[in-house]
DNA sequence: CGATTGACGTACG
DNA sequence: TCGTACGCCAATC
């Protein structure tokens, strides 16, 4: 069984999972996939993935990943300062003021569109 | 090996 | 309602 389960080394080879699955034109935040992850009050580790995720051989959609609030706080740790809202403006999203436009209506949250369920066994 | 930092979030005043 | 303090776990200095 030890094959189907992924058995991810650890907190950061999850969240690299669920910022891969962030579907084009969709965002998320911190917290999100750290309560998907079962550790919501670890939100920081997220965002040390991210950092490390520059690191990663797989290209790990960060722009995608806002703060609670859908500001884009991880636009200064891109290569440019205006590459995170650049990215995300060529999806479709509205960035205003470096805050996410109508960011609920592209929040997308893991633990509905993965379906914690199946994470259980996989 | 110990202390500090870090792209957040929640709790409390 | 807004501002400040603390906690999470891992990596870096």
């Amino acid at each position: 069984m030890k094959a189907l389960k992924k058995k991810d080394d650890g907190f950061f080879s999850k969240v690299y999972m669920v910022t891969r699955l962030i579907p084009y034109g969709k965002v998320t935040s911190y917290g999100a996939i750290a309560r998907f992850l079962g550790t919501a009050g670890s939100s920081r580790m997220v965002g040390w993935a991210m950092n490390n995720a520059h690191s990663l051989e797989d290209y790990i959609p960060a722009h995608r990943v806002v703060n609670r609030n859908g500001m884009l706080t991880g636009k200064l740790h891109f290569p440019g300062t205006e590459i995170m809202q650049q990215l995300l403006e060529n999806e479709g999203l509205t960035i205003e003021n470096d805050v996410i436009d109508d960011f609920e209506k592209f929040f997308w949250d893991p633990n509905i569109e993965l379906c914690p369920d199946d994470t259980s066994d996989i």
